[in-house]
RNA sequence: UCCUCCGUAGCUCAAUGGUAGAGCGAGCGGCUGUUAACCGCUAGGUUACUGGUUCGAGUCCAGUCGGAGGAGCCA
């Protein structure tokens, strides 16, 4: 006899035979007829558990009475319309068969009752029982197949670019070592410094902190490409926007602008939103209802509308007078806080906004220095995109790359950085260089801007932050 | 890393420096085609850790560890 998923034996003929398998959620028992509990049980594939009635004259009723939240069972029996409120069809049991019991009801970690997510943090293993985790497990995903499939549709090449990476010219922050010495007895060179030459790799090497200098090797050559995969950053960084180790989707385009970046970028939000609505509607309508209101018009109006597009300079004095009191001040030239992106996203546009050409000083240096006058923006500005949205703040980084080579020398010498570093990036630019750009969105954030949960480590599933290795 | 707040039953939280409490969850019983069920009873505690002040500390002080929110860094 075959078995059903839940979601399926939703869907199935009422009057037909059925199995399930799944965790029980809930059991209710009445007196009723002689006796009888109602058993919900939930297997991962949709948001609603399927209820299933069990009656005194099962073999093993006094087993399915001790039945509690957490148990594994197989239930057999006839899909049948339901007498009660809250479900369309149910289970008359035939068969109950327990497969795993709860051993100390008691002290089981996720307990019918209502939990904080701190808590929940601290019994990983077992959060994924409850109806929110479960509905963050499938969003995440959807949003990951969403990305996926609108990339494939446009031809853009997925690469796996590395996690270990033996260059230290990455440029975005703190970077987790990784080496086989023996921390006991490190090998040192003649003038006391490490020996890395003895190191597994010969050199230093860390975890990756992003794949986009890798990646535009696959895009000076194969011309739309994509990176989609795990990024560390070793900041002690304490926020509910960050993560030691986050996914991170980096798409780069040949032949392509800032605008061409930013339209993508824009495509993909409003693939996801469009996809997650049509898919995943019964997780949506439960985190709209319980963890954020509203969050169902959010994502129609990324289908509905584009991202607005305005220069960082127009940012400026929009923030410069507006009547919000700043705890910061704004001031050209200076990056814009927490506060300023969120007042532009929220409460000013109150929609996703690209923010674009930011002075040239508070960027990095492969961003294409702007020639004077390129969308009204003064000359000392770079071709870089920060797309902030509600409720997250800066969700996509991205830029147009510097393409001439004696500009990114300029640029390299400027910042203090070692040219001989980026001696293969250089190669991109003196070998056939284009035009082109690309941007980084950060997966956690998207699902967080999707799904309305506050922390990102509640929408990863084993979150790596500073003193969180746990599982 | 900085600022603020917090750490008491399985969980969420109370308790003027003077006997350790409730709700939920759990166990038992009652009632009911139930669905955040309801009613009754029962069990459940090294008050994060270390030290100090005091006749007496969950409460005050110092340190350590852990957590949350905000900031910086960024995605």
């Amino acid at each position: 006899m075959t078995w059903l998923k839940i979601k399926d034996a939703f869907q199935a003929q009422p009057g037909q035979t059925v199995t399930v398998k799944g965790w029980v959620r809930t059991k209710r028992d009445s007196k009723a007829d002689g006796g009888l509990s109602f058993i919900a049980v939930h297997d991962g594939t949709c948001f609603d558990p399927i209820q299933a009635v069990a009656r005194h004259d099962l073999s093993n009723y006094d087993e399915v009475s001790k039945l509690n939240t957490g148990c594994s069972v197989e239930i057999t029996g006839e899909l049948v319309e339901s007498q009660g409120k809250g479900q369309s069809v149910e289970i008359q049991a035939h068969q109950v068969k327990v497969v795993g019991w709860v051993e100390d009801p008691d002290t089981y970690p996720t307990s019918n009752k209502r939990h904080s997510f701190e808590y929940l943090r601290e019994v990983a293993h077992l959060r994924t029982r409850t109806n929110t985790f479960g509905a963050v497990a499938r969003v995440r995903h959807a949003l990951a197949q969403s990305i996926h499939r609108y990339m494939d549709e446009l031809d853009y090449y997925w690469v796996h670019t590395p996690i270990i990476t033996g260059s230290d010219c990455e440029g975005a922050g703190e970077m987790f070592r990784v080496s086989t010495l023996d921390f006991c007895n490190i090998p040192k060179t003649d003038d006391g410094e490490v020996d890395f030459s003895k190191d597994f790799f010969g050199k230093e090497s860390h975890l990756t902190v992003s794949g986009q200098l890798n990646v535009e090797t696959y895009c000076c050559s194969l011309s739309r490409v994509y990176t989609f995969g795990p990024t560390f950053r070793a900041e002690n960084s304490n926020t509910s926007r960050h993560l030691a180790e986050f996914w991170m989707i980096e798409p780069e385009l040949a032949f392509a602008d800032l605008h061409d970046n930013i339209e993508l970028a824009s495509g993909m939000l409003r693939a996801c939103a469009s996809d997650l609505l049509e898919r995943r509607i019964d997780d949506l309508e439960f985190f709209d209802l319980r963890i954020e209101k509203g969050i169902i018009d959010r994502l129609k109006m990324i289908v509905e509308s584009p991202v607005k597009t305005i220069t960082y300079t127009d940012a400026i004095k929009i923030l410069e007078s507006c009547n919000e009191k700043f705890d910061y001040e704004v001031k050209w030239g200076s990056d814009m806080q927490s506060e300023h992106e969120r007042y532009l996203t929220e409460k000013h546009f109150k929609q996703p906004v690209a923010v674009i050409n930011y002075p040239k000083d508070i960027k990095a240096f492969y961003m294409r220095l702007n020639d004077s006058g390129t969308d009204g923006a003064p000359a000392d500005t770079v071709a870089a995109v920060d797309i902030l949205v509600p409720g997250v703040g800066e969700l996509v980084g991205g830029s147009q790359r510097e393409e001439r080579l004696d500009v990114l020398d300029q640029r390299i010498d400027e910042m203090g950085l070692i040219k001989d570093d980026y001696w293969w990036y250089r190669d991109l630019r003196k070998y056939g260089t284009v035009p082109h750009a690309g941007y980084g969105l950060g997966f956690e954030r998207l699902i967080q801007f999707c799904t309305g949960m506050q922390n990102i480590r509640d929408v990863i599933p084993f979150p790596r932050a500073p003193r969180q290795a746990e599982f």
